[in-house]
DNA sequence: TATGAATGAGTCTTCATTCAT
DNA sequence: CATGAATGAAGACTCATTCAT
């Protein structure tokens, strides 16, 4: 990002995120130990994170780290999915706990928390690197049905409005979530309640539908 | 040794953005070409663009660059100022064209075209970096006042609910604004009209006020 | 925005001048391809010398020398102490080899030998840049012992006088030797000598002690 | 000096710092308050010290350094052919008030307090700048007389050795004053007398006159 | 396989010098 | 004549990525 001495070398080995094929037990371990410092060092300095920080937080040398994530950014992408699929996989758990409303904030919360250390990494899905151009796919592939069946079942509780498409609901979120201009990250939650106070309107629609821009 | 490469120099002498003193005419018209060159370059490749490709853009030497704007924390801080303040002009415009909502409407549209230029402004601002700690309170200053007339405008006339703050809902339109995750800064606009949506529903609170996460 | 180029950054890892830990041999090939150059380097431009000039030299990249020597000064001490090392052992050598009065003058001249090849480093040394507190205490603590037992020597052998201050001597001799306003550095052994028979002169005090500027 | 874009335009006009031609008074109250300006920045930061600082203290703008000294070497030249006019001036005066050797011992002190403010000048004497090239002999033109009166007449008063230089002995107090390895500008003085130590010492010649190294 | 040493392009910033006003 | 704006070469330092050990 900024930094474009890119080789775009297309297929570089992927890192296996899961059990791929046979990993050597410690190999196994340096990568979780490279995603979870890779992980704190982009909630604390943003995906930006000198390569050399995370290896010194995960212990190990910065060839580890080009073994298992040749590009910089297959490491982002790494925790970046990782951290994706835990996400998805709360929307069943919630909708199970609670009703249909309710669950549907409470994900959108948990969606907050989860882009909040993900600082930079809007700039870099917008920066032309082919690296990134998986990713909105990706998210939205594992995160829109996940919201979108949180949503519908709220729609069809007649607890909020239908013509809302999950895609750019979830996105709005992320952003939201993702920076601040002014009172700092801590208003986030505030106004992504506000955005499902939108939704909810819906039962209601507001007098000017042109309001939606379209 | 010797080479004080001195930061937050606290009181550079700051350029002047307006008609400060007698600044001579040719001075004048390259501050003018630089901040031109700057906003177009923050906007296409965000805030960390190289001095270097701003002064060619500008057709002036980087010297030129650092006399007018001594850190290049100078030249972020005038672009946004300046920007900052055409904004705030357009709120009583829309105001004497447009009826209370359609103002508000149009004028948080406006304000999403502004901030949409400033990617990696949200980072520098959270950076700790000394040189923006007045941005915010500008920001606020020049920005809050004219939202809460339209918003006042608004309520008044019955268009949308009155509990919210300014400063908050200006944030979060400025975050929206400012990236995107999935569907690139194109959706912005409609989120920002939910987020006025979702002010509208005021007059018809919903019923969990809960959900503002309060 | 996050460039911190940091000055003062005190615990630097220092590079290992000596046999410090494990330390691969290529890179303490570089290391003493390094500090070789450097030598010349500073003989030939001072101190100031640009560290690509060095590195060119060297046969390595500037990141090589940042690497051992996170600050240029890093580098410039660590030249200094290997050379302050060196000229404190020739001490023993030549009292080994020659009688008191002889050794004395002949480590004088080493010793001038030593200081010519510093150009720049006095002006670094009270430039008040942190970096060089500590080089006048290792200066002082390697070299005027040094000169001490050879003073000693030599006064007890009645061939200097016996008042004088190994530390303001060596100082003396180092500044003379370090730059000269007329001749060129040619004549600083010369000069040196004559502050070697200012000491001898000691056995006859001079008639006006107060010329001694106390 | 290390900035090597010199134009070596030889015959630069030549600032005239006395009263040449037909000068404008203003230019002339210009061109001394350049001049003192400049000895006292010189006296500070060294003959490095940026023209502009110069140009502040001074109260104009770079532009009038540039048109009285085209070269920054002219100034540091002209201002220290000033001083230089005056420390010889000072030879008589000391010689009128003090007997022989006190006349000598405290010149050489004068000259100390002369040397010191300009730090940087040795590097720049012998940094091949042709600029410099004449300063040498102006030095010696100058000082070397002035000296030699005060040599001679202690000499005669048999109050010194005779067999020094005058030229050698200025340069070894040039340089003694100019800088200092360890404990500070502070001992020159003393270490001067010392070196003058040296000069009676004549009357009783070393016992081993090999060691002035010749 | 893991390590961390080496590389060097890229970026900021300074300052002597020129020249339009 | 004086001014100070403009220029741009130069130098320090960073960090992604490669590769010898």
């Amino acid at each position: 990002m900024g930094n474009d001495r890119k080789k775009t070398r297309g297929g570089g080995r992927e890192a296996r995120g899961g059990a791929d094929r046979r990993v050597r037990a410690d190999a196994q371990r340096n990568i979780d130990a490279l995603l979870r410092a890779a992980k704190a060092a982009f909630a604390r300095s943003g995906v930006d994170a000198p390569v050399r920080e995370i290896a010194d937080k995960a212990g190990v040398g910065v060839g580890t780290i080009y073994r298992h994530f040749p590009q910089r950014s297959d490491l982002i992408v790494a925790v970046f999915r990782k951290e994706v699929d835990a996400c998805a996989g709360a929307a069943a758990e919630l909708a199970a706990k609670h009703e249909p409303g309710e669950a549907l904030a409470r994900w959108m919360q948990r969606f907050v928390d989860f882009i909040a250390t993900k600082r930079g990494l809007g700039a870099a899905l917008y920066s032309g690197d082919p690296a990134y151009k998986l990713l909105p796919a990706y998210f939205e592939r594992r995160l829109v049905p996940a919201l979108q069946s949180l949503l519908d079942a709220a729609a069809a509780a007649g607890a909020v409005r239908a013509d809302i498409d999950a895609t750019e609901l979830l996105n709005a979120a992320a952003v939201l979530s993702g920076s601040a201009y002014l009172a700092g990250p801590g208003q986030a939650r505030r106004m992504v309640a506000l955005l499902v106070d939108g939704l909810r309107c819906g039962a209601h629609p507001p007098p000017d539908g042109a309001s939606l821009g379209r």
